[in-house]
RNA sequence: GUGGGUGUAGUUCAGUGGUUAGAGCGCCAGAUUGUGGCUCUGGAAGUCGUGGGUUCAACUCCCAUCACCCACCCCA
């Protein structure tokens, strides 16, 4: 039996290595614009850093974590979102203790959940990620959020619905928990199995249940912004303020819960329209509680991580991938056995000025390297036949228009530098 | 975790109980003497996902298993 890739996992293949590479650049500059440096953090942490700040009622902790036993008898788990193990980095190098705010993104981390393969869901995808630490106000969050929003606008994206809401903080929350309880209390017989046990654990959960006969319960269920306290609200108001001064249309969603715990305040999602119907791209929000949950300071934080293989089936969907570029500029063919010492030679000597130079590896018919020069969609041939090895010269020819020209091989390098 | 569909050359797919399993594209080579794209000709390439079973005979029928796709759940 053939050896496969595991279950939901995927090879980045050297044809569309590119893609990531283009995306990957535009993320890099905008973060750095922004004043975000790069963090990289394990691949696997502990299982309690999940379980204490992810949180241990939610779907990721309680069904979808990659965890075992190493050999020291330890729990690990291979990281099923990005935050925690920034938020662990900051807490133990005491990052806090720099110059505040402390900004840092993750460029495609790895991130593990153990769910059923689908349409835009893997077991390893990965996640650009960026987090500010130690911001109280709303201009953090709008930071994060314009940037995102200005790397999915330079990839070409269009068409895509930011969505923000605010959770309330443990001031305001539990009123609003007590109120959604009390609205439920009646119905709770007629809410899904998974919702009834929601509603203890977590009763916000059950305002994003896709389940028909919740939604319709919950449809007329109180609204979390009226019940925000004073400050939450002003932070909300504030927020919406910033995004619309510089003109983005965000909708309001009271339905947007998000499915970590530790999220207060803001949070947002920005989601697509595949042709399936709508599927997050990015989610975020702030996290005031997650350091001092993690052992640190009392410090807040927001911060979003979004899916670069999603980002890849939008470009996709909206059919704006760039194509690769020429990957060689110049092929050198040799004919018999005595040019293929001095084809070597000069393809190397071109590779040492700089150029992408390739030539025969595999002893062919010069008729078989012209093609295969072709399929590389090289500009230039240098030929080195017999006759050329005579005089001490190589003929150029331009794939583009056909036209041939015969220089001295000692001004080869810089002939052909002038005409790529 | 639950339900539905699919699995045949590198790839996209055809085949359907009965000889040596086919096609397009791709790959390799040739079309007179040192030259790509277009065309023509030829060639290589499959233990028909894997393991069992039924049968004189299985790519074809049955069972199991693995993977992929889709839906649910949830999410990026």
């Amino acid at each position: 039996m053939e050896i496969q890739s595991p279950k939901g996992t995927r090879d980045m293949l050297p044809k569309e290595s590119h893609l990531w590479q283009w995306i990957e650049q535009i993320m890099r500059e905008e973060a750095a614009l922004a004043g975000y440096r790069e963090i990289r953090t394990p691949v696997f942490e502990y299982t309690e850093l999940f379980e204490r700040g992810v949180g241990d009622t939610t779907d990721i902790v309680q069904k979808e974590m990659y965890t075992f036993l190493d050999k020291g008898e330890r729990s690990i788990t291979l990281k099923p979102e990005g935050t925690a193990g920034a938020v662990r980095a900051l807490v133990e190098h005491k990052l806090y203790a720099e110059p505040l705010p402390v900004k840092m993104y993750y460029l495609n981390n790895p991130i593990f959940r153990y769910e059923n393969p689908q349409h835009g869901r893997l077991r390893e995808h990965h996640q650009f990620g960026m987090e500010c630490f130690g911001v109280k106000g709303p201009t953090a969050d709008a930071e994060v959020i314009l940037t995102v929003l200005k790397i999915l606008g330079r990839l070409g994206m269009k068409d895509l619905a930011v969505k923000i809401n605010s959770i309330g903080c443990p001031v305001c929350r539990p009123n609003y928990q007590k109120a959604l309880k009390e609205y439920l209390f009646d119905n709770l017989p007629n809410l899904c199995p998974q919702c009834q046990e929601r509603f203890n654990r977590n009763p916000l959960r059950i305002l994003d249940c896709k389940e028909k006969k919740c939604q319709l319960i919950t449809r007329d269920a109180p609204n979390i912004l009226q019940f925000l306290c004073e400050d939450c609200d002003s932070h909300f108001e504030r927020l919406k303020v910033l995004l619309n001064e510089r003109g983005l249309k965000v909708s309001i969603d009271p339905q947007i819960v998000r499915g970590l715990d530790y999220y207060t305040k803001t949070v947002f999602e920005i989601v697509m329209n595949s042709p399936r119907g709508e599927l997050a791209l990015c989610g975020g929000g702030r996290y005031d509680g997650l350091v001092k949950k993690i052992g640190g300071p009392e410090l807040p934080g927001v911060g979003f991580g979004i899916g670069t293989e999603r980002i890849l089936l939008e470009l996709q969907n909206q059919g704006i991938a760039p194509e690769e570029q020429r990957v060689t500029d110049v092929f050198i063919a040799s004919l018999g056995e005595e040019g293929r010492l001095p084809a070597f030679d000069l393809c190397m000597d071109l590779r040492n000025a700089g150029l992408r130079a390739d030539w025969d590896h595999l002893d062919r018919s010069l008729k078989a390297q012209f093609r295969y020069a072709d399929k590389l969609g090289v500009k230039l041939i240098g030929i080195m036949g017999g006759d050329e090895l005579q005089k001490g010269a190589l003929r150029i020819k331009n794939m583009l228009d056909g036209q041939e020209k015969e220089v001295s091989l000692k001004d080869a390098v810089q002939e052909i530098k002038t005409l790529l």
